[in-house]
RNA sequence: GGCGGAAUAGCUCAGUUGGCUAGAGCACACGGUUCAUACCCGUGGUGUCAUGGGUUCAAAUCCCGUUUCCGCUACCA
């Protein structure tokens, strides 16, 4: 027997820190109908998603909700793939990284490649901040002092491990500049190439002590590996991959040798980095090939800016599919998403789509196909073989489709692929206003030419509806269940006329798409919006912020830093920052310059004359080549939307602040 | 600030290596049709192809400047 191709695509594990919304949701969607298309095409298909657990995101959420980090993500593990199964996703493997052979796994490869010195046990000199538990490298240093606090950083206080990047990098940049489909948009090819890889790799901290919540270096006890290691191995773990070579079997089969290395790690953008630098840098140490590309997707964005819980406007797809349908959902985030730019999804474009191509194009096209055979042939189609010229365009539109969306999928073109299928579909609606079956229905001495019309009609759409497969799986089966007939397969589309001649359709031709009113939607929407900001408001109404807690102080270390009220009573812009002011700021008799990165909340102008809360004996810095003689203080919220501190009462100039 | 990308019809976008009157879908208008989910088919655009120059027989397409937007990155006391 022939050995059948293998393809192994990924989706990157989604984050199990809440529920995932429609963005989340359109990546499991596109991969699924690239390896639905796969498989049509005979490939063995191997299709792995799941969740990612670990994290200090994840320890304090968990600790939020009164419940143990496990318990935690078992329950948001478990949305997510009933959300992936209520959009029918056809995965092989759903992997979770709190599996236990997973976690075996990933401290094995920790192990290994801490054994061949690829990760080695590091100490920072003079940058490691102890109050921000955090580790700095040299470059992220402001004058030697903690970029986050600004106090001292420690020499040596902590000990870590890091991965070598820097070993590998011309290895990197040379697989990168000699396969140029690895990195896919190309455009993204050059943001990592002239960001990290080309002024230089930092090597990597791979371990953290800060919190517990991850998998644990098992010949370290305090250290957890870093989520991303954990992470991104799923793509082998999920495989059985050993690193002694014991790897696992599934139905006596290795997957590892079987489908490493995969053809497509499919991934959203902002996470382009870790897959095509750190992944590719793990595997080169574990000398297993690197997968052939990395496609990193563009977003689908909510039309009225970011979605939010708090606004209200985070869309779900639950909700969706309780609205539209599955196959409507579906056929919605695949349709609307563009190549490479960011595409839009709003509740009026939804409506328009499903109003206009699945029920006035597809819909009705089938509906009106079945009702002509059934009210004048009896509900039986025949090819009696009574063409005229007008057929042959037909039919070879039915034939040519295939073709066409055979090259747009091979180039990952899905949006562009299904509006091929729809051509063919108004292609048919045009054909039946050329026949004209109602006319032929009148005349008994046309009725081999009536048969022979709709004959040609059922079988372009069986070609049709069977290339839908891919995307919109439901309403394939139930198109080809109306018309009584099977799936036709890929490589069976090559001849017109594969639609057995005088199969009896259904009597009652079951309604594919409802069209839905724009207004009625939207006040559903509007429903769902109340009902999000109610439960996310809770009683208050208004979102709440948890930061990160900071060690205790005593009441000594308070009292060395100096808060005073000052004016500000010059401001400019810092003209070679994006986001910095410099304000000339009184305070007493005297006046220090203050630069503040709030360009974008506040205006140069409107800063005049603000009292603001400064502290003021901080060592000065400069900032983009400005000194810097204090800091204002801000509040910022979940966004990172800032706002300036001022005291409540008028204040003059220099008044305390204790 | 560094690097990169984008700017085409009311809206969403196509436009390969420069080459015939610059395209598609949606929306809108009119006409046709009635098998069908008030559906389908046809017809209809004077679009400064962001802007100013340049190269060329020929530029939306190549080069330079300008404006606006976006991405990554740095800074963000």
């Amino acid at each position: 027997m022939e050995k059948k191709k293998t393809y192994y695509l990924t989706t990157a594990i989604a984050y199990t820190s809440g529920k995932p919304h429609i963005g989340n949701t359109y990546e499991a969607v596109l991969a699924d109908s690239i390896v639905r298309f796969k498989r049509q095409q005979g490939y063995d298909v191997r299709f792995q998603t799941g969740t990612d657990e670990h994290g200090q995101k994840i320890e304090i959420k968990s600790e939020e909700a009164g419940v143990t980090p496990k318990e935690f993500v078992d329950g948001v593990s478990g949305q997510i793939k009933s959300i992936w199964d209520l959009m029918n996703t056809s995965y092989d493997k759903f992997i979770r990284t709190t599996d236990e052979d997973h976690e075996r796994q990933v401290q094995k490869i920790f192990r290994k490649l801490y054994e061949q010195g690829d990760i080695y046990k590091g100490n920072y000199e003079g940058m490691y901040c102890t109050p921000c538990e955090s580790f700095f490298t040299p470059s992220q240093l402001v004058d030697g002092k903690c970029p986050d606090c600004g106090r001292e950083c420690q020499p040596a206080k902590e000990e870590a491990y890091f991965l070598r990047l820097s070993k590998y990098a011309d290895r990197l940049i040379e697989h990168i500049n000699t396969h140029p489909e690895f990195i896919q948009p190309e455009s993204r090819k050059n943001e990592m190439m002239n960001n990290f890889l080309l002024p230089g790799l930092q090597d990597l901290c791979v371990s953290r002590t800060s919190f517990k919540w991850g998998i644990p270096v098992d010949f370290d006890a305090g250290h957890v590996i870093y989520v991303w290691i954990d992470a991104l191995s799923n793509y082998i773990t999920g495989l059985g991959y050993d690193v002694d070579g014991n790897n696992g079997k599934e139905d006596g089969t290795d997957l590892f040798q079987k489908f490493w290395p995969a053809d497509l790690h499919l991934i959203g953008k902002d996470i382009l980095r870790f897959h095509t630098i750190y992944w590719p840098i793990m595997l080169m140490a574990l000398d297993l090939p690197l997968p052939k590309q990395v496609f990193g997707h563009p977003w689908l964005l909510q039309g009225e800016g970011k979605m939010s819980k708090s606004k209200g406007n985070v869309i779900y797809a639950d909700d969706l599919v309780d609205m539209f349908g599955v196959d409507a959902v579906r056929y919605f985030v695949l349709h609307e998403m563009p190549f490479e730019n960011d595409g839009v999804i709003t509740w009026e474009l939804m409506v328009e789509r499903l109003n206009s191509d699945l029920a006035n194009t597809l819909g009705n096209l089938v509906n009106r196909t079945i009702s002509m055979t059934n009210k004048y042939l009896e509900g039986a189609a025949r090819d009696m073989g009574v063409a005229e010229p007008v057929d042959e365009d037909l039919k070879a539109k039915a034939l040519e489709t295939p073709k066409k969306v055979i090259e747009k999928m091979d180039k990952l073109r899905v949006a562009d692929a299904i509006t091929e299928v729809f051509a063919l579909f108004k292609r048919c609606n045009k054909y039946i206003d050329e026949t004209e079956p109602w006319i032929l229905g009148k005349d008994p001495a046309k009725k081999d030419r009536l048969s022979t019309v709709l004959y040609n009609l059922i079988e372009s759409i069986t070609i049709g509806a069977s290339l839908l497969e891919a995307f919109m799986p439901d309403t394939t089966a139930k198109i080809l269940a109306q018309l009584n007939t099977q799936r036709r397969e890929l490589d069976a589309m090559d001849r017109f006329g594969g639609y057995v001649s005088g199969t009896k359709v259904t009597e009652k031709p079951e309604i594919l798409f409802m069209r839905l009113d724009v207004q009625e939607v939207l006040a559903r929407a509007e429903e769902i919006r109340e009902a999000q900001m109610a439960a996310a408001g809770g009683v208050s109404q208004e979102p709440v912020i948890d930061i990160e807690a900071k060690p205790e102080i005593t009441f000594d270390d308070f009292m060395k830093m100096q808060f005073q009220v000052g004016e500000i009573i010059a401001c400019e812009e810092v003209k070679k920052s994006k986001k910095l002011l410099c304000s000339q700021v009184k305070i007493g008799s005297q006046v220090k310059q203050i630069v503040s990165g709030i360009k974008q909340y506040y205006s140069a102008e409107e800063m005049v004359g603000k009292k603001v809360m400064v502290l003021v004996n901080l060592k000065p810095a400069k900032l983009a080549g400005v000194l810097s003689e204090g800091m204002l203080l801000c509040a910022e919220d979940g966004e990172g939307n800032l706002a300036l501190v001022t005291p409540e009462k008028e204040m003059p100039a220099g008044a305390e602040i204790c």
